[in-house]
DNA sequence: GATATCCTTACGGGAATCCGTAAACGTATC
DNA sequence: GATACGTTTACGGATTCCCGTAAGGATATC
């Protein structure tokens, strides 16, 4: 079993359970951090003392409070330490459910497992953390039932994101079609947004932005 | 100390420590729902074999899964039990942390706690389970800052959000107007509602609708 | 190099919004 | 009943969105 593991939780109530596990796994080591920065540092001063995690439990969303913080989100923290550890086998935890963002955390960041927090998570987390172990690839939790090949989601792109992002904040097209020539993003018409903007509608049966935006609220993409 | 108490809580992750918390309080009933009917199918089964609950725990959302549900929701299950055993003292323990949202949960639901889940929470919830017993009222946790007395967000009501509700829906203004005709709210000329919607827009300081929608759904309100 | 194809941009008319002003209505007061 | 006041509704012009069509540009194929 795993000899050194970090917890990056926030929710006292949650992070118990999810020691409790490790403790009944036989870990020797567990650490707990609240805050996404003491994670890296964490992860940080062990590679320095050249005793390294061999895994990482993280949440994705994490409260903000007065301290004021670099890295505020699981994503965020995963990002930096690929840069520090890539080789770190990593489990996310989280209530996240939406296929979209799940899959961009495999192919994008890497991570081995997805935990969906729910009503028997406990058990799921514990199956995972043996399956990561064992080596074993992009282990989901049975509640999520999307299928890896689904290409559906994997259409919205990053492009797609940045307009709805803007949108979000209130930016006309105009507003955005000049943001975009200043980020050098292309296309960058108003024309051309128009139109990504209507493909977007029709994906999501929207009826206006309005609706268009509500609906990306829903699904986590901005 | 309370002698029977209902936890309401989909999350096990969750519920191991909540009843964690229980437990060292002595308290010697515990129940345990992971869904809302369930929870109100308890609540009433006490009351008619004369054993009632003195105290309920609820979260506020709850994830829908293949179960039917008709009790979606923390408030939902609380507007229920009020129905049959009003006088029961609620806690409700969640991680909104919206002045809106737990405004009316004391206003219109008369709980008697709120604790918001975070880094410490379950300290909290422990002091707001001894205080709810000691009959002392409208209990925050010392995360929440806000005031009771601000006025602020109780100016938005009901209408406001059924607006927004519908803006949020895809509905144009007319649509709004002829829906609030055939529900008979009023105000219900186009516009009256565009005028809310503009009272709405300076509050929220939102540049047009699509920003307002966004901002309503970062708020909760809809 | 001609052609086809795809992507980006431009343009224009109609619909919905944004925002200010004014009329209609309801209620209270005298 | 006349007046005043606040709320609701109506109206109109400017802006933005919405949606279709078409022109311009890049790339690939022959």
């Amino acid at each position: 079993m795993f000899k050194k593991v970090l917890v990056a939780e926030d929710l006292d109530s949650i992070s118990i359970a999810v020691i409790q596990v490790l403790e009944e796994l036989q870990v020797p080591v567990i650490h707990h951090v609240k805050y996404c920065d003491e994670g890296l540092l964490k992860v940080k001063k062990a590679l320095v003392e050249n005793e390294p995690y061999d895994l990482l439990i993280t949440d994705l969303s994490f409260k903000s409070d007065h301290r004021k913080a670099n890295i505020e989100t699981g994503d965020g923290l995963i990002e930096a330490i690929n840069r520090v550890q890539p080789k770190l086998k990593k489990i996310v935890f989280s209530i996240e459910d939406k296929s979209y963002r799940i899959k961009t955390l495999f192919n994008e960041l890497g991570i081995n497992a997805y935990v969906s927090k729910g009503r028997n998570s406990i058990i799921e987390l514990r199956n995972a953390i043996e399956s990561t172990f064992n080596n074993e690839e992009k282990i989901l939790s049975s509640d999520l039932s999307f299928n890896f090949n689904d290409k559906a989601l994997i259409e919205i792109e990053s492009y797609d994101i940045s307009i709805l992002k803007l949108l979000s904040q209130g930016y006309i097209l105009e507003s955005i079609s000049k943001e975009f020539k200043d980020l050098s993003i292309t296309p960058n018409g108003t024309s051309s947004i128009e139109k990504r903007i209507n493909k977007l509608k029709i994906y999501f049966k929207a009826n206006n932005n309005v609706h268009l935006i509500a609906i990306a609220k829903d699904f986590g993409l901005v």
